[in-house]
Order: C-alpha cells, then structure tokens, then sequence
DNA sequence: ATGAAAGCGCTAACAC
DNA sequence: GTGTTAGCGCTTTCAT
C-alpha cells in the first residue's frame, strides 16, 4: 500500500493571526474590520496590512455565531425556469443584496415539502428573513404544517413575507398584486369590445392565483350584465402546452365562444397555436388575451393584449419587507400588506367578434 | 417618556436544552443528530422527545463552525431571467440540493466585481465549492483578480467549477459545451442548404461564447471553401433589442445575404421581428437560425432552426463536479474538464435561397 | 453506548 | 482607543 503523502494543510488564518501580526489584540481588529467602531488609524492601517498579508477571510460562521446577523435572506421560489418567478427573483435579490446581504434561493419545483424543508433549512441558517413566492394552494394537507413553520420561524428568526401568495393562517408581512382587479378590467375591455362568449381557460384550479382571477373574469361579467356559462370556465394548467392541448380539444368540441382570457400568458401562447393551427386567425376570428405580460406577450404573433403585473417591483418590495421586518430598528407590525397594482396593456390580439 | 415593555426574549432551544430533558449528555444528542453513529434506540427516543417538544433546530453556524461541512454551494449566474442562465441554474440547483445541500444563488447582472464579491462571500460563508456560470471577457481588467480569487478559494475552501465559460488563468474543473462545433454544424447546415452569404450577428464581441461561435461559423465557411466577407460578421448584443435594430438597419444598407446566423434566439428573434416588418419572409426569402434552443426559439414563427445546448444537464455535470470535488473521498485532480455535446435542431426557419 | 471537556473563530460587554 | 474575557452552540477526541 502508498503512503499518503500527508499536505500540511495549511489553516486558515484567523483573527488571531491577524493581531498577532498587526501586535494589537484580535478585539481591535474585530472592530477595525467591522467598521461601525473608533479604531486610531495607525492601528488599523497595520491591520488591514495584516490582512492582506495573510489573505485572512472572515468566517461568516463564526461572526453569526458569536451574535451579529447571519446576514442571509431566503427566497422560495416555484421555478427557476418561469420568467413569472424569474423577474420576482430578480427584484428580491437585487434589493436584498444591495442591502449587503446574501440571498438563499431554491426552487420547490411544485412540490409543498420542499417548501417546508426549506423553511427548516433557514431555521437553521438563522436568516434574517423568508420570501415565499407564488401562488398556493391553501387545501393543501401540508397547510397546517406550514403555518406551524411559519410561525416558528417569525418567532424564533425572522421576518416571513408572503409575496403574491395568500396567507398562510398565521400573520405575516405580504406583498400582492390585484389578481381579481387585472382579470376584470381586461375581461371589461373584451366585453366593451363586443364579446359575451368568453373563455376562461386554464390555471390549476385549486391555485388562488387562478381563483382570484376567475372571481376578476366574474365580477366583470356580473357588472357589465352578461351571462356566466359554467362551460366557459376550463381551468387546468399553467403551461404552454396546456393551452395548446385543451384549446385542441375545444376546437372539436361544440363550444362557442368569441374571446379567449388565458389564465396567463403561457396558456395563451398555446391557445393561439392551436386557434392558428385550426385556421382561426388571432383577432380576427377570435381574440385572446394574457395575464402577466412576460416577455413571451409582446413576441407572440400578434402581440398579445394582456394583463401588466409588476412582478421586479413585486419582488423588490417583498425584499424590502424582509429587510424592515428583519431590521430591529424600525418597529413595525411584523404584519404589513401592500399592494401592488395592475394594469392591461393593449396590444394587437382583441378585435370586435365577427 | 414611554417605558419599553421588554419583551422575554425566548431564547431558542439549545442542543444543551434537549439534553438535559431527555437526561442525556450534549454530545449524545449530537450523535443521535448526526445520524451516524450507534445511539442506544431507547435513548434516541427520548431525544427524539425532547426535540419535539422543544421546537429544536440546529444551529448551522455552530455546526460549521465546530468542524462539519458548511453543506452551501454557491452559484454565480449572470441573470436570473435569461433562460439560458435559468436553466443553468435549475440543473445546478436540483443536483445540490438532491445531494443535501443548499444552493447560494447570486446574479452579476453583468458587473464583473459582482463575481468577485460574491467569490469574497463564499469564502467567508466557507462553501464547499462554488460554480461560475457564463461566458466571460478574457480581457477584462479584472481577470487577474479573478484569477487570484479563484485560486484563493481553491486553496482555502473548496472547489470552484466553471460552466460555460473560459479558464480563468488558474487550473479548475469545468465544464464546457461545444460552442464552435455547433456554430460549424449549424453554417455547414445552411450552406449545404445553398447559401453562401451568411450574415452572423450579435453577441458581445469579447465575450468567449461569442468568439468560440464565431470561429465555428468561420471554420465551416473555411471547410466547404466558401468565400469569407468579413462585413457579414456584426456582433453587437445578446438581446432581442439587439437583433431586432441592427437587423433593421442592415435591411437599410446595401449588405446582401440570404441566411442569418443569430449569436443566439434572442437575437435571432429580434432579427426575424425586423425581417418580417419589412416584408421579407422568413424563411422564403431569407433563412435564419439562432443558437442555445431556449423555449422562444420553438415559440417564434416559424419555429427557429437553431444548436441545442443541453443548459440543464450542463447545470447537474457542474452540479455534480462541485460535489466531487468538495467530496474528500474521491481524490480527484481538482482540474476536471467535461465537454457536453451540442446538436442541431431542424424546425422551419431554413430553405434554400431564393 | 455515553459523558466530560476542549475547542471552532468571532463579537460584545467590561475594564482600563 | 485598546486589551481581557466570556461566551455563541455545536462536534469531536478521549475516557469510561
């Protein structure tokens, strides 16, 4: 058998070391390179020459250990893939880290006890705060559990901020956008343009966003006077190809309608393939409209009328939720609720019915 | 003045706390915790017990501090919302955490002392291994302190991997794909279609991926003997936008050509926009392809002829080597490099000149 | 199988 | 302004 050839292994440099070589104590260069302390400066320009000397890094671990914030942010997200969550993240992350901290990210991938892994994950991380992202479903068995965490992080931890994304039964910072209000205003702007028969399709059902959004394309109805057909409301998936599927289906159905609201974009990408496909020309022959506005509703042909959410300024406000949340200075309710608004954005796929 | 109500301040249960309730040592406790390591069933059981009824959760700073991994890997993406870097990371981040880990995202959005700081940060947070995604300018002036860096952190601390992007002076593991050679097949694809006078354009012209894609479409035109005009090589950006205005005012200039070869889809999609507005159909009068095969490149019509690159799998096989080589158990030689394959994917964006 | 005790590297009183 | 000291909560020898 070889002998192993043993690498010394050099350690780390410490504080200590660092004082050793600066010939002060480790207490000063603790507070040189924390900053927020007087230090002469002679003493601290030997220290940071002893830093560079050694190529001393602190240890982020002991530094949250001995007390000072962890100084870590968790973002829960669904998808890393979906520009919905995508620009959410975005905006967290560069609030978050423009206030010199580090954000945690990871994806549940749709699965609920990944959600709460995570939460368990940034217990132990002792984060500052929490961002959950995204719709829910708030049937879901795991609910309770979930609320149980989060009521044990907000006690133990740190700020938790629900962003778009209903409440969790226990009371915490959120941030939303008018889910119900952007669904009736661009469903009002279908039927000023004409349409009664108007299809409501996709959006898993038992997913508040779409319940929200469902309740907007009702009330819309309800306001203006037409007719709700239960057979107009499909709800179902999130995805492209949801909308090209079930759309498919449709078309060799009987069903009739002049108006498409897809629950978002994606669906709504997919239904005007199989419309197109099917020789139904978009708006020609039937309109179709979005929600969210992501970046595939201004390069569909023809670009789709849908509804704006501000998902960057969604993410950045619910960072700088978890930022005054987890700050001791301002003491606010722990409970704080903004809203963030809507607003349709016309473009070329609505026309009058034929 | 108001007096302050001074709140208890509950201090979280200590893994001392769970010890003296179940009526057994700390270091007990700590073993039955690990896991791995023989704990007498009863005396698992009232550990068990007792972390329940105290709401236990470890404290992973002191867990790193004392001496076990760090268990964080962090990842370094350009942006979040590029879905080339989306799927990246969503590779990464489902191979990091199946293997228990937490993934530590952050963004450049293209500032080059964002990678170095975040570097600094892993550093200090002790991470196991850090991959760096993304193609990179070679001659940036921070490149040797990035270099530094690098090396630092692959000293101290762990493993760094890079994805997609150009060494960086000091020798690591990465994994790359095969920029050129999909370049070259994708050109040697539309000259084998008739086209002679190929228009390349985008991507920033330092950047690695640019200039790898470039020569392959030079390779290719060199190989089949067609004649280079170096006016129909245009970089520029990396976005629709790009693509999309300098298309519109190539079609002003007396440039001629009968296929597009977009750096990337975004840029293509761009390009096809501005063709199409100017009555030039795609791809009866003039062909186009794009490379990275994100979801807009099957989305755009007609759908884009373009070079798939594995992004997810790429992101697992960086995953992946970081684990490895943060691993003590496998010796590896630290400096690994894995090429995955790129392919060509045929769709409706192509015919032969007019 | 379990306990005692010594740190891991840092911060935060508390002295001077 | 700077040094001393006592932890922070855990893991890990070394005993038993």
């Amino acid at each position: 058998v070889a002998e192993v050839t043993p690498v010394p292994d050099r350690r780390r440099p410490t504080l200590e070391d660092v004082a050793r070589l600066a010939g002060v104590s480790s207490a000063t260069v603790s507070r040189a390179l924390g900053g927020n302390y007087p230090v002469a400066s002679g003493t601290r320009d030997k220290i940071e020459h002893a830093v560079r000397e050694l190529g001393y890094v602190a240890n982020a671990h002991a530094r949250a250990l001995a007390g000072s914030r962890a100084g870590t942010v968790g973002l829960l997200i669904g998808d890393l893939i979906d520009p919905f969550f995508a620009f959410i993240a975005r905006g967290v992350e560069r609030e978050i880290t423009s206030a010199g901290r580090l954000c945690l990210i990871a994806a549940t991938h749709g699965d609920p006890r990944r959600e709460l892994s995570f939460i368990d994950l940034m217990l132990e991380q002792r984060s500052e705060a929490v961002i959950l992202v995204g719709g829910a479903d708030p049937e879901s068995s795991l609910a309770p559990r979930l609320a149980r965490r989060v009521r044990s992080f907000a006690e133990n931890s740190g700020q938790l901020v629900l962003c778009g994304r209903p409440p969790v039964g226990t009371p915490t910072a959120a941030v939303r956008f008018d889910n119900e209000g952007g669904a009736a205003a661009i469903t009002e702007y279908l039927i000023a343009a004409g349409h009664e028969r108007i299809l409501f399709l996709g959006g898993p059902p038992r997913l508040s966003t779409t319940i929200d959004r469902v309740a907007g394309y009702r009330r819309a109805l309800a306001a203006r006077g037409v007719a709700e057909d239960p057979a107009l409301v499909q709800t179902g998936g999130f995805g492209l190809a949801y909308g090209y599927a079930q759309m498919t289906e449709i078309l060799q159905s009987r069903l009739t309608f002049t108006a498409v609201f897809a629950a978002n974009d994606n669906v709504a990408a997919g239904a005007m393939r199989a419309l197109t496909e099917h020789g139904r020309e978009v708006p020609r022959d039937v309109s179709v409209v979005g929600y969210d506005d992501v970046p595939v509703a201004s390069a569909l042909t023809p670009p789709l009328t849908t509804v704006h959410v501000p998902l960057e300024e969604l993410g950045r406000e619910a960072g700088r939720l978890a930022l005054a949340g987890a700050d001791p200075g301002t003491e606010d309710p722990a409970e704080r609720n903004v809203v963030v608004g809507t607003h349709i954005v016309i473009r070329d796929s609505v026309a009058p019915p034929r």
